[in-house]
Parts: C-alpha cells; structure tokens; sequence
DNA sequence: TATAGTCATGATAACGATGCCGGAAAGGGT
DNA sequence: ACCCTTTCCGGCATCGTTATCATGACTATA
C-alpha cells in the first residue's frame, strides 16, 4: 500500500501553498496561468489522483448508492445492471448487498452501509421483512431512499414497480381465452407483496369471467424450482385437478413443467401454463413457456434515475411512484387455440 | 441529511475533552469508570455512529473490497455470493462493478475503485481484455489482488479458479466412453483462458483415445444462448456432422440443444451433449443435460478468504493459487449406454 | 500622487476521529 | 517532607482536501 501523492507533495516541490495547488487543480479562476501549468504537469507526472477520502469527509457526500436486494437471480441481477449503468454515468458507485431473503442479513446490510456512510438507499426487501424499523431509520437520518421492485406500502418513499395485479390479469386472461378453465395459481412466499399483487390480478380476473375462486387451486411457496416442483405434484394429483398452471415466477413454472412432465400430461392440451418474468430459459424449455415481461433492465434504470434526482433536488418526491406496464409473450405451454 | 452526532457533542454535553471520549468509548483503559459511563449513556441517547471516514482517513484503510465482473450470469452470481459471505463476515464490504465484457467499462471501474480508495481488488476479467495495464497498475500501488475463475498468466497474483483443463478432460472422456466418435466443440471467446482451458482437456483427451481432431468441429461463440444454437445449427448441417457437442458453458448447451432440436436428431441416441457450469437449469431441461460441476460458491468464498490473508498477513502470497476439481453430473443428454 | 481595484497567492480553520505527550491530583513508601 | 507511581484527563498534531479570509504587488483612475 503505497503511499499516495498528495496536494502537499506538489505544493512542496513547486514553493508553493496547497491553496494554490488545489486552486490550480480545480481550473479556479484566480490561478497565474503559469503555476497552473506547472502544478498541472507535475500532478500528471506523479500520477496524482485526488483522495476521495478526504473529500467525502469535507464535503459529507460519498458518491455512492447503498443497494440491498434480496438475491441475484435472473430479475434482480438485470435490475442490478440497470442501476449500475446509470449509477456509472452519473458519477455514483454502487455497493451492492444481499440479503439472502433473510430478515437478519438485511438489518445488517443497512447498517453497515448506513455507518460507511453511503449517500443513500435503493432497496428491495426479503421476502422475509414484515418490520421495517431499519427502513425508518434510514429515513430518520434523512437520506435518500427509493424502493424497486418488491416496494412497501407502510413506508413513504418513492418507489419503482411493475404493475403486478396488471400482469396477473393478462397472463389469467389469456388462459381463459385460450379455453383454459380451472386455473390453479402457484403465488409466492405469503407475505411478499408482488406476489400477492399478482394474486389479486389473478382473483379480479377469474371474478371478470364469473369463474368461481377455489381456494384449493392456490399454493403459496419460496421461489425455487423443487419448491414448485412440488407444489405443482400437489395439484396434479388432486381428484379435481387444475387445467393450467399460472405460476407467479418463471422458476417456479420451471419446476411446474416438470412436475406436469411427469405425470404425463400434454402441455399445452391437456393442461396450460403461463410464468412471469420472460426469463431468457422460458424461450428454451421444451415446451417453451409463455410468460409477463416485466422490463427488469428499465425498471432498474428508472430507479437509479428517481434516486439521482432526490440527490439532486431538493423538492419532496415521496410520493412519486412509476409503474412499468408488464407484456405477455405467448409461447407453446399456453398455445391452444390459434 | 441530518447531522450526525459526533464524539465532540459528547465532549462538549459532558464537559469533557474529545480525547477522553473517544478512549471511553472504545473502551480504552485510562479512563474513570464514571465517565466510561456516562460517555457510553450518552452515546446510546444520541445513537452516535463513529464516522467510519475519518477513521478511514486516518488509518488509510476502508474496510472495502472492490469486486470486478464481467456479468453476473448464475456462475458469477453464485460466485460473488460466496465472496460476499466472507467478506461480511471479516467486517469488509465489497463493491461490485460489472465490466460487462468490455474492456473499456472494466478499466473505468478499476480506476473508479482505485481512487475510491477500496483496500483491495477482486477480479474476473472480461472476455475482451487482453491488455492489463490497468491490473499492473494496481499493484504498482502495492494493493492486494485475488484474480478468480477467468485468471490471468501474465500478471503475478493469487488465483483461485477451476481446474478447466480436467474439467475438459471428464466431459470429453464421458462422451467417448459412451460411444461418440465425432465429437465437437462449442468453445468461448477465443482469448478467455477459461475456454482455451477447457478446449485443451477436450483435445488431450481426444488425442489419448487416439482420435483424430477435426478443427471444423470446433467453433468459437460468446457466451449466448443465441450464439450458442447458431453455432449448433452450423455444426449440425456439415456434410460430415459431429454425434456429440461438448458446450463450454451451459448456456451454449442450452442453445445447441434447441438446434439439435429443431432439426429432429435424438438426444442421447443420435447426438449427445454436455455442458459446463451445472447450472440448476440443466437439470430442468428436456432432456436434462449432463454438466460439469464448477463449485462456484466454494470458489467465492475461498477467493476472499485468501484476498483477507493477504491483507492481514504481510507475506507473499502471489505464487499461492487454488484450484478446484470439477465433477460431471451426468443426466439424459449423454447417457446411451446404461 | 493618493486611492481604489484587480490579481495571484498564502494562512488558517474545518471535516471527525485517533495517538502521543504531558500534567494534575491522589496515594504510597521511605 | 519528599519523591515516585498511578490514574485520569486535556492539548495538539495528523489524515488530505477545500473554503474563507487576508496579504502583497501592481495597475488604473481621479
């Protein structure tokens, strides 16, 4: 670890103070163009880099995002990149942590980038939070904060969404119109709102279609391909078993193709199914898996965009909510009808 | 942005000399009991948080790793969750920066980190770099380095990576011992070692079994699912077409086994295949493909156990590499002879 | 020629914490 | 009564940078 050269090396070298060397460095207006060479070439020549350190202490701003999300998987790490790039541009580094779905980890998260003094938060909660009392803090200490993705409606914060109960309604839909009539619904964790948003598009559009809900039909579990694996099995071997499938995620569909795969069933004949997510691996399963875009990539950049101008201005943006509009692409596993 | 409460509203509340109370609240041993107290009480009330860039100002040491990738595909993800772990663990925090295979992105978020002032780095090198003066420059400033899974030859680091060429090696043996005679190759990028890697266990291999290597069964890809099927596709229309493909990631096998697909060949009885990475996906397909075990997570975390022993233990360790051994899954896609 | 007005530069404090040194007060031993 | 040790605490410098104010020299104007 080297030591680095310092405003103080080129003031020293050059007789001159580090007023004038940070002036000159700066491009200030009251600099002898001269000197301002000089210390310029000799910055060049000792690779001078400013120390970002000293500058963040000063000025009470670290140029850095605090990102907690829950994993990494296909969604996330999309949105991650989204973030990133704008982050990038703008001059902000992100650090991004996990929370491993785990409540604890999550805390912890916040405060370490909390007391490492990040100028604020992009969040997307675990699918185990359900007190928000390290979200409130960040919020005490008046810091910037933007939910995505799996938002909190308890807390005030601008927010960066899909509109969820819109993607279960057209992914419900289309199986309707494609014939389909007992639906069974494989939704995720219980408490996790976008799943239950999805639900809620899901239930409204059933009731649209005068189809009575079966309570039956609807299997919460974690999103994790031998969980819907599993609760997929569940279903099929009900005496009055579903005729499609609309699984809350596409890892959870994966699993449920499976699992129909196994029993036999003829996809999309005997039985449809529909994801969410549009992960690229739906398009290569055989049959491929109709499945709700949800613009990932966009949502993450609007996020990071929402959260510079909190940064920037100073005007109240908590209620500022954007909501992308989710797209089905129909695939084989819910093409019945053409 | 609230202020923070700083050690010297302490000292100030409790008439006290900033001295004193930053010894009380590390528990120094020269102080009164009382006042260890009555600091400690008033720090609670005020939910004082050392402000960790002084500290790091000071000490020239900031408790950050910076973590370079090329993406954050489930290899990497999976690895980075690993690193992450460890890190956390040790009190460190990791800020990752996707280079997103270009070699310009990767030198500005090296450059980025660097004056950002992390303690040291972490890397995987895009497929595109082939040039590391950006890496030499690291540690010209005497920072610790751990490269990882895509290493590199020509700079002396620590290294933690797959032993790819053995990895090569047990695909391409388990392909023959099944009875494949024509077996290619859908290899990475052409500069990226982790391919070159594998592609030299696959020709080692060949030439043990005493079989001739037929270049035109080799084609280079990015690692695309797209690329992948195109690649497959062209492999699949030679005259003299190959009865097996060894995919170097699984997302080229994930490709190649929609191109096979389409053109109606039998999997395993007319072509077989296998993948690299084991990717919980491969398990999911139909049929399921055989893929080499990479132990990702265990590569993470050995990666920033050894980054950590650099930084605390003051020897040389750039000779120090470790390297992992990969294990094939075999599953449908290769398995004519049971 | 006196006065004000540039221009280039230097000195100092500040950001929040730690570490070293020194000093006052209290106690113990001779 | 003296000295020495402990115990507890304050003062000051330091990390690298910028912001504010002060200073000196020179120029322009009345």
């Amino acid at each position: 670890m080297e030591r680095q050269t310092t405003i103080k090396d080129i003031a020293l070298a050059l007789r001159l103070s580090t007023s004038t060397v940070s002036r000159a460095l700066r491009d200030a207006p009251d600099v002898g163009e001269e000197t301002r060479k000089a210390v310029k070439a000799l910055a060049e020549e000792l690779d001078y880099q400013p120390n970002k350190l000293a500058l963040s202490l000063l000025k009470k701003q670290t140029n850095t995002i605090g990102l907690i999300i829950p994993n990494l998987d296909y969604v996330l790490a999309t949105m991650v990149k989204g973030i990133d790039e704008v982050a990038l541009e703008a001059g902000y580094t992100v650090m991004v942590c996990q929370s491993d779905e785990s409540f604890g980890r999550e805390i912890v998260n916040t405060k370490r980038l909390l007391d490492s003094l990040v100028d604020g938060f992009i969040i997307s909660v675990s699918s185990e939070t359900m007190i928000f009392d390290h979200i409130k803090k960040i919020q005490q200490k008046k810091k910037p904060l933007v939910l995505f993705d799996r938002t909190i409606n308890s807390i005030t914060a601008p927010r960066v969404r899909l509109d969820n109960v819109e993607g279960g309604r057209i992914a419900t839909q289309h199986l309707i119109d494609q014939g389909y009539k007992r639906i069974a619904l494989l939704a995720g964790p219980e408490n996790l709102n976008i799943s239950n948003e999805r639900m809620e598009g899901y239930l409204q559009t059933l009731k649209q279609n005068k189809i009575k809900v079966d309570k039956n039909l609807i299997i919460h579990c974690d999103f994790n391909q031998e969980y819907g694996k599993m609760a997929a099995k569940e279903l099929l071997i009900m005496k009055n078993k579903p005729d499609a499938i609309f699984a809350i995620s596409d890892r959870l569909a994966f699993g449920a193709l499976l699992a129909i795969k196994e029993t036999g069933l003829k996809i999309p004949k005997d039985i449809g199914l529909v994801g969410f997510n549009n992960d690229p691996m739906t398009k290569l399963m055989t049959p491929s898996i109709s499945s709700v875009e949800m613009f990932a990539f966009e949502i993450g950049k609007a996020t990071a965009k929402i959260f510079l101008e909190m940064i920037h201005s100073e005007t109240d943006m908590s209620d500022k909510e954007i909501i992308f509009k989710p797209k089905l692409f129909v695939r084989e596993s819910s093409s019945r009808i053409s």
